[in-house]
DNA sequence: GCAGGCATGTAAAATGTTACATGATTCG
DNA sequence: CGAATCATGTAACATTTTACATGCCTGC
């Protein structure tokens, strides 16, 4: 009964704490949520219809400036009921990683294979890059302490630069080994 | 201009090794590929009839006992080309992380919400058993150092061990530091 | 006035999951 | 002889990506 759909759920976590509009839920894709899910607007969208249909959300209409339209959904009550049943359920299920650069490197044998070192080196920057990326986030989000109000933020900020210092020191660490060779 | 249809590859380099049924392909995600990537047999024989139209496998029929028909799928040289296409061609994207306990943790705003802490300890129980589990890989193929043939499987498997033990670290972390307010 | 961003949608295609469906072989 | 595993497929559905499509607003 793995609970699928998961990104219903995101955008009800998104709502229940703000009211919000699709653009400012595609927005949040580019941002915080970006670090650990993606969506493009073409599903949110029809999505938030849905949610609507089964009143786990609703709108309101603004107008900006002269004509332009927002809707501006917020979360219902039996939407709340749904998320929080989301959060307090198990989650048994570990999916695998999908991380396409372990893919290709599975399929090389060779220690002295000569794509190893490019690749690596390729990896290692564009992880450098996101590592220094999330320790922007914590800095400028909870100046490295947690902030009460958003101890889960804090704590998946935390565990993705655990995860992406790991990432970098074990690629650093293979390159070295290469070198010396 | 990202590369989709992974499935395709790991087919294309499974392949690469061995011939191999569908059967023996799907099952290849029970064990080492289902580590870090996974698919179902319906998804994988419609791709191998569709591989096998663009020339980049081929398959002989081979008869088991009396009549159980198996299709042992091989590479072609056009298709060793495009698998070694798509080893050297840069991997730029990262894509999200899609971990639904970390998901659901984003919406955890108190530090002393009641559902943190069973939470956490059922990730810890899930990423022990596959931490022990990628151990016992290493150790069963490798005995604890790289096979010069496989240097490929043993990085991935190194680095999901590093992985996971960082997950089962910053979730202990994480418990004791609730335990002590 | 025009470029970039705000704002909302639909269509088509690709990809992935779950369920349905069938039959053979091996081992106990 | 029956259960587990080998072996291959299709159908229906859900999810995700890419492209198409339109129009307004803000700041320069």
């Amino acid at each position: 009964m793995a609970q699928r759909n998961k990104l219903k759920f995101i955008i009800l976590g998104l709502l229940s704490e703000n009211e919000l509009t699709g653009y400012d839920i595609t927005k949040a894709f580019d941002s915080d949520i970006g670090e650990f899910w993606s969506a493009n607007h073409s599903q949110i969208y029809p999505l938030l219809k849905r949610l609507e249909d089964n009143q786990l959300i609703t709108h309101r209409l603004t107008i900006t400036g002269e004509k332009l339209e927002k809707k501006s959904y917020s979360i219902t009550d039996q939407g709340t009921n749904e998320l929080h049943q989301w959060i307090s359920e198990p989650t048994p299920a570990l999916s695998a990683t999908k991380d396409e650069f372990i893919l290709k490197l599975y399929f090389i044998h060779k220690t002295d294979d000569a794509r190893l070192k490019p690749m690596l080196t390729e990896q290692l920057n564009l992880h450098k890059n996101k590592l220094t990326h999330l320790q922007q986030q914590m800095k400028s989000k909870f100046h490295n302490q947690s902030d009460s109000n958003n101890f889960g933020h804090f704590l998946i900020l935390q565990h993705a630069i655990q995860r992406e210092t790991g990432y970098t020191n074990w690629l650093t660490e293979t390159i070295q080994g290469l070198a010396s060779n």
